[in-house]
DNA sequence: TTGCATCCGGTACCTGGGTACAGGCTTACC
DNA sequence: GGTAAGCCTGTACCCAGGTACCGGATGCAA
């Protein structure tokens, strides 16, 4: 009766059914009330905060990023600067910036690759003017990661 | 005695000794010769192609997409125009682009949450005037995948 | 009250790119 | 020839973010 059961949820959020329950056992949607029989009964926000969750992951969040994030929305007493969206949308601001930055010099590798008309990467590599770094290029990679994860 | 050990050409690439058997396994790289005893006897432009291995990876190319290129390389003669190095990395290079892109939107998304001061995305997304477009950017995500995947 | 759609919980599986471990054989050096 | 380091195979596990399947129970309309 009252309470929107899963299947309404999902399709209206556009996710999977079984995605509820996931949600569910990570944390990020609190246990919702349940019919006599033990069907979950959702309440209509559920279907906001489920594409805020699809939002933020958009954003480059993790999982258990935003399940903090939506933590630290519910109770607003903790109040400590560093733990609100705003301190964290800048974090994660930076890291996408980073990987921006990346990403364009991959992009200019694969346009000197292109530039060259070089077409077999291993003996590319053995001659002197290959344009693609091989050695500094595989050293480069270090770590960045920052999946913007679109799914 | 003539060829080099696996744990030296692990060594040699920075990559770790399973590594090596599984792109074998993956065929990345080829079956080595081996000593009467049964261990792997590699030469020395092994080394080269686990780099040139790295350096597509960090391109953007998944493994599978890597032995289809090492593959092409190995064996000139199909020649089909699509299948060299050459349009694979206008595809990919392409894919990266739009991948840019992509983060360049969500770094703007994150700017104007940030320059909007907003603190909660669950009230805020219910409000009129949340700068972060919950509903539009949670159907964008349709499948850009392009991951340079780092790591 | 019957019948069908839906939902339940539990568990297993998927993708991609590896890494780790166990138990046993080889190699190399003294 | 002893012994330690190195290598072998096979198998299992890791990460994140889900998805799929199963047998059985519920919900709801006619």
């Amino acid at each position: 009766m009252n309470g929107l059961r899963s299947s309404q949820v999902a399709d209206a959020a556009g996710v999977n059914r079984q995605t509820l329950r996931y949600y569910e056992r990570r944390g990020l949607l609190a246990e919702p009330q349940r019919s006599l029989g033990g069907h979950r009964l959702y309440p209509a926000e559920t279907v906001t905060v489920l594409l805020v969750i699809k939002a933020a992951q958009r954003l480059g969040f993790t999982l258990d990023e935003v399940a903090d994030l939506l933590d630290a929305g519910r109770h607003h007493h903790g109040r400590r600067p560093d733990t609100g969206l705003q301190a964290r949308a800048k974090t994660k601001l930076a890291e996408v910036e980073a990987k921006i930055a990346d990403l364009r010099a991959i992009a200019d590798s694969l346009r000197a690759a292109v530039d060259a008309g070089c077409d077999d990467m291993v003996t590319c590599a053995g001659q002197s003017g290959c344009p693609i770094p091989f050695t500094t290029i595989a050293a480069t990679e270090a770590r960045g990661d920052t999946e913007a994860h679109d799914r």
